[in-house]
DNA sequence: CAGGTCCACTAAATCGATTTACTAAAGGCG
DNA sequence: CGCCTTTAGTAAATCGATTTAGTGGACCTG
């Protein structure tokens, strides 16, 4: 029953394996289809890669070879090619975790992109742990991918490889920064609550490691200027440890009600959060949205579900994936030395559900 | 400004780079480190790999060329590693798709194992694509993984590479299923529903794409009988379309109201689904748990700060990608001719929460 | 018919490691 | 002293492609 690898190759090659789909264990290598149709192994990759030093072969030999290849099913070997042609069709993804909203959208809209180019990426997760973030770009550069993308994560290093950093906001030489116009978001969501009313907002801020967290506030604040809305001090908080369940935000929202300062509407820094906030205000007996207004961030899968649906300032999240991935095959194209955009805007939108309400008299 | 690559590494060959972290942009190459400590790449690979034929050589030696490969940041090439030692220490996850709930917590659970174990793996998502389910493990192979994770992803044809399945149930050689105990889930929640005085229960299938979809309603429709519960057909619905968001329970839902036949009780194929479901009750004005109590399944992240929170039947997500990584990992060590597990299982635990109530008389 | 061009290919180097088989020198032993 | 065994390595094959530089023969041309 279960023959050597050497064994069952030598009598397969008896019973005549040129037909049908090759169905035994191991693939067929170059040599092999070339000693089967009786040519060097030089010419049937010329002729397989269609290369121009393979124009003088005349046609009926191209044929051959074609027929031959996908009679034995011939497939090239991917470390082989890699290694003598130096490409390897893959890049190196980091994510701070696998979880769903925010990272789970713009992840699919990198895969999609990727996939149909015919590339591949293997996934990191650092969870925001410093030595992983240090230690995942070199393993990624171990593994010989052709460029990196970073889904909001910090990266300070410069890198020898190309890098487009979905909601990265330093300016580093080598990266692609793919990011929300943050003042129109700022401006959308303090409009809105201004709009119905509220004047005392309170803010939970994102995590000191969220790479947007600095650039958000400061729109806000900016903002906020602007449209002359105080932001007092005891209505602020930050997100507290990086798990990426609503937990985070219902404790914010459980500090914003110990300070015990009267505040009608909330701009969480995003929907999870959002959402942890609304079960504090109910637990407290505050009724979303007749007493307190909530408005989220990103518009994920499950804020419009949510109970109330979420109002919130919608990240076009998928596109920012995408384009972060047509940015880096672009530049991984064109060559290393060539110019290359330092940033990509995407706009937000404002998404008006049941959590935002006119203030009460 | 911009050398080409021959030159700089003459030029930098000049200037003794032997001293801290190589920050040049090419890595340097065994023979080149070879020829830095003056002995030849054989005896270098030897040592480097604690090969026992190294034995003889003595210890100033191995320490001399230890130190070069530090000092010169020598890190073997993947790829020609690879191909030489024909293992890439690469896996391939096959995925429906990147979204919140289920698939991503089983991916954690995944990745954290795999990365630890000193794998990478690359990630692709079928979308319920017949082509891509069948494109996708070839690919894989072309890449050269050493096994296939699939997760919620029927796969029928064997393959030539070891397989682990999560949620996997076809009895496939080759595969390792990871499985929930189905029975014991449909036990947990009829009990459960029973026990708070409800006998008209409605039913939510998932789709039939759903790896898990035919097992599951089968335990229910077994437990059911065992606990004389009336499965009426007018009470159960599936879901309808491959979108991972609620809104396609929010339409089962609307089936079941629609044919009027009265139920104070759902019980939903998974979370996502039961939360758009509670959706079209409160839109039906039927309040969940006072009208309708809902039991979802899988206990996602957001179950728990739903509004209701949700009850339900919890499956160990993370612990279940883990145990895939665990076994195929195994496998892969064990050699392709060893006996392998073709089913690890797994256990559920109800999770009682506020969308389940007694029934009103 | 000498010399050049074109055609249809192939030999050999290369990518960067691993691994087997071998060797030169030193040391041990009878 | 001559033979055998260690010791301390090295040469060369190999993994499976790609790619450059040729090569032998047919054909053309003046």
């Amino acid at each position: 029953m279960c023959e050597t690898p050497a064994m069952s190759r030598k009598k397969r090659g008896g019973l005549k394996d040129g037909e049908g789909e090759n169905v035994s264990k191991r693939p067929v290598s170059l040599k092999e289809l070339a000693a089967h149709v009786g040519l060097s192994p030089s010419t049937l990759s010329l002729v397989l890669n269609e290369s121009p030093v393979a124009d003088s072969i005349p046609q009926a030999t191209k044929d051959r070879i074609f027929e031959a290849a996908r009679g034995l099913n011939y497939r090239p070997h991917f470390l082989a090619r890699s290694l003598r042609t130096q490409r390897t069709h893959t890049l190196g993804v980091l994510v701070p975790e696998i979880s769903g909203g925010y990272i789970s959208e713009v992840m699919n809209g990198i895969e999609e992109h990727l996939l149909k180019e015919g590339y591949f990426y293997i996934l990191a997760c650092h969870r925001h742990k410093p030595e992983l973030l240090d230690e995942y770009p070199k393993l990624f550069r171990d593994r010989c991918v052709e460029g990196i993308i970073a889904v909001d994560t910090r990266c300070s290093r410069r890198m020898t490889l190309p890098v487009a950093s979905v909601s990265g906001h330093e300016d580093i030489e080598g990266v692609t920064n793919i990011v929300l116009n943050h003042t129109k978001a700022a401006d959308l969501a303090l409009e809105h609550l201004a709009g119905l009313g509220h004047r005392r907002i309170a803010f939970i801020k994102g995590q000191p490691f969220s790479s947007d967290t600095r650039v958000r506030w400061d729109s806000i604040r900016e903002q906020a200027r602007q449209l002359q809305i105080a932001v007092r001090p005891s209505l602020v908080t930050q997100l507290e440890g990086d798990s990426p369940s609503p937990e985070v935000g219902y404790l914010a929202a459980k500090r914003l009600l110990a300070a015990s300062e009267p505040f009608t509407a909330l701009f969480a820094f995003n929907d999870i959060s959002a959402i942890g906030a609304i079960r504090a205000f109910e637990e407290a007996g505050r009724r979303v949205p007749e007493d307190i207004s909530v408005i989220g961030f990103d518009d994920v899968d499950s804020a419009a579900f949510h109970n109330p649906a979420l109002t919130t300032i919608r990240q076009p999240l998928w596109q920012m994936g995408k384009l972060a991935a047509e940015a880096l095959l672009q530049r991984i194209a064109n060559g290393p030395d060539s110019p290359y955009p330092e940033l990509v805007t995407v706009e937000p939108e404002l998404v008006v559900r049941r959590s935002t309400a006119p203030r009460k008299c």
